[in-house]
DNA sequence: CATAGAATAT
DNA sequence: AATATTCTAT
């Protein structure tokens, strides 16, 4: 009498993995505002008509006030009981923040970008599962390793607290939000966690198993027809060459196929985006940050980045 | 030197 | 509380 929980387990992993379709997985944090706004685009997400030239100022050198400033068009997306929401659009304006070092927006992981993460965690493999290996995996544009492993920092103390409390922790159903705030002696992140169920895997330390499924299917499907706006998010301030999983499929030219997640990629210097800030620093490209879709509102006076509505 | 992980800061 | 950033170990 306590399999119940068994059931939400298996029909989760019965949509779950499907390498075929977490192969493209390509989404993009460059909403079409984004995109317009900074004059890039998105290779894998090219509009189908010529968009009216905005009035980008084009890059200006590094003028402070080149900040990118939110025009969030807000989605609408009807969120239960969200009264009131973002209200007015801040218009940032007002003094110069010195763009110089621009602060990208926090991260909100969504149960959707969530569930991108869990996803390519249980694909990879615990011992995989790392930040570079799963950041690649997801193949969400505009997410770093430090957000990645960040955020499995903290999903590993989730689990961790599961694990004590071997009760599971489940939600399931799926469908939607679920006001469950169950368990989780201590925790908080309910909600977001909760959504998502964990792989047995996950909560087994010590199984000689396993061999999760296969390796990875070629990657080759990359221009899919799917619309589905993961999250925006970023910008870079690190001096760190990020690299820009952005075309992985496509026949490499080495002739040698590779895992796309093992692959090499270093830093590649791609310079994408319409910012050619050429404050002295080549590899310094600062772009994204902006939002739209949100429903973050402000806390602070934090910006923060919101990804989808919601599924 | 780069990356993972924990610790710490915001 | 949720993320980011920093520090340290590998």
């Amino acid at each position: 009498m306590r399999d119940d929980d068994s059931n939400w387990f298996a029909k989760w992993e019965e949509e779950l993995p499907s390498p075929e379709e977490l192969m493209p997985l390509s989404q993009t944090l460059i909403t079409p505002d984004l995109e317009r706004a900074f004059g890039i685009r998105n290779p894998n997400n090219p509009p189908p008509s010529a968009p009216p030239p905005p009035p980008v100022p084009s890059q200006a050198q590094n003028t402070p006030s080149s900040q990118p400033n939110s025009s969030a068009e807000f989605e609408s997306s009807e969120m239960g009981g969200n009264g009131g929401g973002s209200g007015g659009a801040g218009v940032a304006s007002g003094g110069e923040e010195p763009a110089r070092t621009l602060k990208r927006p926090r991260l909100v992981w969504t149960p959707q970008l969530h569930k991108r993460f869990v996803d390519a965690v249980a694909h990879l493999g615990i011992k995989n599962a790392v930040p570079k290996t799963i950041m690649q995996l997801m193949s969400v544009d505009g997410l770093t390793r430090e957000n990645v492993a960040s955020h499995l920092q903290k999903y590993r103390l989730y689990l961790k607290r599961m694990q004590g409390i071997s009760s599971g922790g489940g939600n399931g159903g799926g469908s939607g939000v679920n006001g469950n705030a169950s368990m989780a002696p201590g925790g908080s992140d309910h909600d977001l966690f909760a959504s998502t169920p964990v792989p047995a895997h996950f909560l087994h330390p010590g199984r000689p198993n396993s061999d999760h499924f296969l390796p990875f299917v070629p990657v080759t499907a990359m221009q899919h027809h799917h619309h589905h706006q993961m999250a925006a998010v970023v910008g870079h301030h690190h001096p760190h060459p990020q690299l820009r999983p952005q075309f992985f499929g496509t026949s490499p030219p080495n002739g040698q196929f590779e895992h796309p997640f093992l692959s090499r990629q270093s830093q590649q210097p791609v310079q994408r985006m319409g910012t050619p800030v050429h404050s002295g620093n080549p590899v310094m490209a600062s772009y994204v940050d902006d939002l739209e879709s949100a429903t973050a509102a402000t806390a602070n006076g934090r910006k923060v980045l919101t990804l989808f509505p919601n599924c």
